[in-house]
DNA sequence: CGCTCATATTCGTAACTTCGTATACGATAC
DNA sequence: GTATCGTATACGAAGTTACGAATATGAGCG
């Protein structure tokens, strides 16, 4: 196996737990319109912790236990995080010996972040004022 | 009054309210992380409904009304959405008479779409497979 | 093999967002 | 003023994501 292979992503379940998963209503279905992946992306980039795990990799390679160091989160759920922004090909990793290494995988996810950060410039009191989360 | 002003946004609440509101725990706090308002941005695009939205008026000017056909969903709905969109500066609106056109406010929003879609083209299998709507 | 370190996954719960329905509001026409 | 059109808000219910705690996996070491 490659040394450059995503640490056992959990794989695609088979047989009768596929069956239940399949449709289940909190999923996507089986053929998702292009909106719906595109609105999955900008999720992905919708959390504060995200975002600064993409922050901290933007500056270069680390490993699991240096970004737990730095992001204010528990080691499980900085994992959850990571999983996710793996999935997404934001990040790859690399292993050695014990430890796995992430950084960026796409030059275009800091892009992304610029882009929001220049956008977010001229309106951050606009946009502070709606003091939802996200969403509406 | 400027014809240019959005149509009655919710104005801040005063007094007893808004003591109450201010620090529930569904809000952002009263001076967020740069990251929050990021996070937030980027959730305000993470709805496919707002996207198609965004997507509408990447063509010109609509009216609610004329949004409200194209989109499929209620019109109270899709003006909660628009409201979401107006807050994060995406959108402007116009008045005419009893009708109010929406339009794109910022190329940046536009950039942004653009930018997610071409990160999802070369991707968009590996994507679909991780079958959340968002996060993880 | 048994042990330990580094990372990943599972589960129940709380928090947040979305939706549908009903209703309120502002502008115009009569 | 009253009715009507176009749009915005309120509210309860349902769906989805985030979190903490406990636990599993996998690699290397003795």
């Amino acid at each position: 196996m490659s040394t450059d292979t995503a640490p056992s992503l959990a794989p695609e379940p088979v047989g009768a737990v596929a069956d239940l998963l399949a449709d289940a209503p909190f999923r996507l279905p089986r053929e998702p319109t292009e909106n719906q992946l595109l609105a999955k992306y900008f999720r992905a980039f919708g959390d504060a912790t995200r975002l600064h795990i993409l922050e901290l990799l933007a500056d270069g390679e680390l490993s699991v236990n240096q970004i737990v160091a730095q992001v204010n989160t528990s080691q499980p759920r900085t994992s959850a995080h990571l999983a996710c922004l793996r999935w997404c090909g934001f990040v790859t990793t690399r292993r050695e010996h014990r430890t796995v290494y992430y950084r960026l995988a796409d030059e275009r996810a800091r892009q992304m972040l610029e882009l929001a950060r220049a956008m977010l410039a001229g309106n951050a009191e606009h946009v502070a004022a709606c003091r939802t989360l996200g969403g509406c």
